[in-house]
DNA sequence: CTGAAAGCGCTTACAG
DNA sequence: CTGAAAGCGCTTACAG
């Protein structure tokens, strides 16, 4: 399917509206340093309509000397309703000032050479602030808006641990993913977990590796069982991790929480929907869309790149833990 | 935080390496016309790394014609790892091919003019083939690689109603999802079930609304239960719809798939972690990806857009159904 | 209020 | 093999 044809230009549009490119422009863009006549408007709008004409971004980009696109990295290859809503809600507002988004998902060092091939006004790093990733984005020549705390990815962690310690001593178990895309993640959270075992005199906490096939998750937990006997406690990466967890559990007949107890990170729409109900955290910084979209705005007219508060969490108490 | 500084040209490059513009150009784009010796070669790469260059993408589209982004346009909000894995790999193609990949996430009307802002070599449709859709696609003057079957949408529908109707001659309840952007598929999806039935001489389906709070799950269960008694068969709009359909049962403690079986589509990950373990259907067309790599990269290269042929399912019989 | 003209940074015929 | 120059389609000072 071709959708090609011969690009309309706005001599085209000047030459049917009888008037020339200059003003075409102007009206197109709603120069506020021009008062143009409603009647020259309406004749300029109406032959932009007819011959369907859509300025050409590379050309408007390069004299002008910034584009109108507002790219949005993103580390990991699946993209959730949480901060797809986010995102969505930021591409309405950038809308409205004229700029579109666009999405670069998985962070592959394929794709790197992107900057040679698109120059985004904006880029929205939605990333781990490694040297490595911040110099890549750098690499867009443009501002960069990133979540202002070094440490979101660990946040959920601590806050699984803190609410477990104040269920009382069980000894911990880490539950890591086996996805090979979050082992940098699933390492930096089971560090968190280690040092706060560290530092309220626990045991070395067990580490669970589960893999999303029930059968394997199972296997896995059975040679943990040989191990360590419960009760105890299991913080799970994320809540998908503790949804395989909580199977292979109740495969086992395991009693949840009495025996072991499940705790999980991101309060997913699923999380409800488990047997029994998970116990989870979710992100929840108020107004944190809101300081994004401010940011992002900045940006896009030229301002400072605002900073972005730390990510706040609260425990979404279930049945699990 | 911001990655500015003056951009360097290639003209700078081509003043620091000793040569002319167009040598430059020669050399970065491995321009197979010209026969630059090794040294000259040399000279160009090392100031441009040493300068740190990148070339201006709008620059060298405007002056080409033509520009080395591929764009996704995906409609729903949410991307999965299927269709994420799948366009992992078509992002891979692409980059050798010098070429970029993008994507556009839900594809509301806010973002329509992103071509204007935007001027994609290839646009990949992952859209339902409605004609305002297709419309919309053609504003990007650019060719269009889209699913080759007008009836993906209702493809996995059809195999779970076939499935069914194998297992023995249950009364059918269609279990669609809340989500408003999913209507258009749900209420697609939900007239071929009707459809089938009517073929069949079954009674009209009756349809039960799954909200993702299992509260009201189970409300909507109550409620159909009060006009509909088992033994039936439930068909989700899709494993997410399933899930929260099993969490309801188990609640109302009835026997999955004694009393009420129940199908999904799209075998996620989290299908075998229900309970019980989620019969569903899986998209297994041999080769997709390589069909759909093959069309893109005929795209880029300015060939004709390939034909990507029809969807295919597969049962993935577990113990819900 | 409107138009003729310059120029953004590249690539690519063209001449040497 | 290399370089001087034209030109892609816009926007925007500048002159009228």
């Amino acid at each position: 399917m071709r959708g090609e044809q011969r690009r309309v230009k706005s001599v085209d549009v000047a030459r049917e509206a009888g008037v020339s490119q200059a003003t075409v422009s102007y009206v197109l863009n709603n120069d506020p340093r021009q008062s143009i006549p409603e009647e020259t408007r309406a004749k300029v709008m109406e032959a932009a309509r007819k011959l369907g004409y859509q300025p050409y971004a590379p050309a408007r980009s390069l004299r002008s000397g910034k584009s109108k696109i507002v790219l949005v990295v993103w580390q990991e290859s699946v993209v959730e309703a949480a901060i797809s809503r986010m995102i969505e809600e930021l591409a309405a507002a950038v809308a409205k000032v004229g700029f579109s988004l666009v999405w670069q998902i998985g962070f592959s060092s394929e794709q790197e050479h992107l900057s040679a091939n698109l120059a985004p006004a904006v880029v929205v790093g939605l990333v781990d602030r490694t040297d490595a990733a911040l110099t890549s984005l750098q690499r867009f020549h443009a501002p960069i808006v990133t979540l202002g705390n070094h440490n979101w990815i660990n946040a959920g962690t601590r806050a699984q641990m803190a609410y477990l310690l104040q269920q009382g001593p069980r000894p911990i178990v880490y539950a890591a993913t086996e996805k090979p895309q979050l082992q940098h993640f699933s390492r930096s959270r089971q560090e968190a977990v280690q040092q706060i075992c560290h530092e309220h005199g626990l045991p070395e906490p067990r580490v669970l590796t589960v893999s999303q096939t029930r059968e394997k998750a199972r296997q896995a937990l059975e040679d943990l069982l040989a191990v360590q006997s419960p009760p105890f406690a299991i913080c799970a990466y994320n809540d998908d991790v503790a949804f395989a967890t909580l199977a292979a559990l109740s495969d086992l007949n395991i009693a949840v929480p009495e025996a072991v107890s499940v705790i999980g990170v991101d309060n997913t729409m699923i999380a409800e929907l488990s047997i029994p109900p998970l116990t989870t955290i979710g992100i929840e910084t108020p107004n944190l869309t809101e300081h994004l979209i401010a940011s992002v705005l900045s940006a896009c007219q030229g301002g400072p790149v605002l900073e972005i508060g730390p990510l706040q969490t609260k425990v979404v108490v279930r049945a699990s833990a």
